[in-house]
DNA sequence: TCACCAAATTAGGTTAGCCAAAAATGTTTA
DNA sequence: TAAACATTTTTGGCTAACCTAATTTGGTGA
């Protein structure tokens, strides 16, 4: 329940349980650590902890949940997420799984201002050049295409 | 010597220690304690092992230099650092300060295909749509300067 | 030149995060 | 329903990175 900082890696921990959460319904151990690349004791560990911090519900044996303030950290995390890998993909025309990579260490960094800003230039350039931004990336598809 | 992997933290030394070589020629304990955040025996630590992997040359007490190796990582994170920097202040109007921090995280993880697609964008937007370019950064400033 | 001060280093300790192996619990199936 | 299997948890131990306090070294000014 404590107002503890939380580090990006248990930041990473309740984004991957939310993203369970939604495509599963349910949350296992198992699953986060699939997910995470880590093994089951070090999810345990993870649990423990954020648990402490007020941000999962968690008792041994029993069902996984986010608690309100987990859920609303993992939300915002989540939707930095999306708007990174449009804006790579859409804007700068990075291949899909690249701009996945990027997005998912970038979102637990960027600070709001940028990422409303990224958001807003993408809108603007869309809206207002929409024929440049289609040239830029017809032209970029093209050249890697031709490097595979 | 070693081939060891380097960590993010590790490439942080690596930049600090470039950019206090580029600035004032010597390399101090004290100057990269100050500049990293830490205490100077965290920076002896740090000497110890990046010395162990050939990225500085290390001795106590005596003077610090980067290798070659290690030379050329700092440069390749620096260029990223300008880079972002420049994207961020330049293309979306991102206060200095703020773009600054947001480079210095995002530039240890930044895929070289975004890096380059990014420099590339850049060019493309100020070469084909200046003055859209223009509309938005000064929307975007008289905004920022209303909130103030 | 030597005593003093600043800088660097060592010693010893903390925390976050990870793991393998072993133990405990839960679930399924014969 | 009990054995067998799967999952979770505990235990004990590791590394990276940081710190404070104490010590050592290097340079400087009287």
């Amino acid at each position: 329940m404590s107002t503890l900082e939380i580090t990006k890696r248990e930041e990473e921990y309740l984004e991957t349980m939310y993203m369970l959460h939604r495509n599963k319904g349910i949350i296992r151990v198992k699953d986060i650590a699939k997910l995470m690349k880590v093994k089951p004791p070090s999810v345990v560990d993870a649990l423990k902890k954020l648990n402490e911090k007020g941000l999962v519900h968690y008792e041994k044996y029993d069902r996984i949940l986010l608690t309100e303030k987990g859920r609303k950290i993992a939300e915002a995390t989540y939707s930095k997420h999306v708007l990174l890998t449009e804006f790579f993909v859409e804007i700068l025309g990075i291949p899909p799984e690249i701009a996945e990579q990027d997005a998912c260490q970038f979102e637990h960094y960027v600070h709001e201002i940028t990422a409303e800003r990224i958001k807003e230039f993408a809108k603007f350039i869309q809206e207002q050049c929409p024929y440049v931004l289609k040239q830029f990336l017809k032209e970029k598809l093209t050249e890697d295409k031709r490097k595979r």
